[in-house]
DNA sequence: ATGTCCTGCAGAGCAGGA
């Protein structure tokens, strides 16, 4: 069984590089964030072409918006707003041996790392928090993926340094990360396989002239276990050639296997 | 400090978000 994250920056306008990903690696399951599409405009066409006929999306108009398509059928229909704010951030699904997926975008939190200059900073931190109280009452085998929008290693971001100030690698964003992890005893599957000091990055800015020769990427996008499941993981893969492609994604998907 | 990219509105470039 093989499910992919990736924070796809509108799936409509990106579709050709989701099939093209698609019909390269046939992952069994596939979660995006950032679809930028409300539901009935959801373009559900290509993905039911290659099989994808389990569909659960949670959009909105214009931002956020998470969509989870499978080959494989899945169950429930979680939805968690835990701002409160009736953005879409969440969307969570059974599988049929019973493991929890979870779908989550984490908002950005802004430019300014401080809550009292800048409001969306604290919706973050708050934003983790509340995932922290949820995940302390999660119980049975479960994954977590999405954009957590932290980096929360040293080796996560191209400067540690350099980042230190810059929303995303702060030292409260990892500690409220941290927490979180430590809430639901979560491995972190990315860095399981790929142990620190290795560099491992998924996002690159829009903003630099050449994403691969400044090289100055992040890793946004987390896949977290539950212990038990963890167990089963057999592969973890960052696609950072997707960077590269036609109309890119400034994410790239990360994928993991498992031996179900 | 700057850079770019997407959506929606409107019918062209902006605002807003990342």
């Amino acid at each position: 069984m093989k499910i992919v994250s990736w924070n796809i920056n509108s799936v409509r306008f990106r579709i050709a590089i989701v099939e093209q990903f698609l019909r390269e690696q046939a992952p069994d399951i596939l979660c995006l964030q950032e679809t930028k599409v409300i539901d009935d405009d959801f373009p559900f066409e290509m993905f039911r072409s290659l099989g994808y006929d389990h569909v659960v999306i949670h959009g909105q108009r214009m931002h956020h918006g998470v969509a989870i398509l499978s080959r494989v059928p899945i169950t429930l229909d979680d939805r968690f707003d835990w701002q409160a704010n009736r953005e879409a951030r969440h969307v969570g699904v059974a599988l049929p041996n019973g493991v929890r997926l979870e779908n989550v975008y984490v908002p950005a939190g802004g430019d300014v790392p401080d809550r009292e200059v800048n409001p969306k900073f604290g919706q973050k931190l708050d934003f983790v928090e509340r995932m922290t109280r949820w995940s302390e009452g999660l119980s049975g085998p479960t994954i977590l993926v999405g954009d957590f929008n932290i980096a929360p290693l040293p080796e996560d971001v191209w400067s540690h340094k350099q980042l230190l100030d810059v929303v995303s690698h702060t030292p409260i964003e990892v500690d409220a990360l941290g927490r979180l992890q430590a809430a639901g005893d979560w491995v972190d599957l990315g860095r399981r396989f790929h142990p620190a000091p290795k560099r491992l990055h998924t996002w690159w800015s829009y903003r630099a002239k050449d994403w691969a020769a400044s090289d100055r990427g992040r890793r946004l996008d987390h896949m977290w276990a539950t212990q038990d499941v963890a167990a089963q993981a057999v592969a973890h893969t960052v696609f950072e050639d997707c960077r590269g492609w036609l109309k890119p994604s400034d994410h790239v998907p990360i994928m993991t296997e498992f031996a179900w």
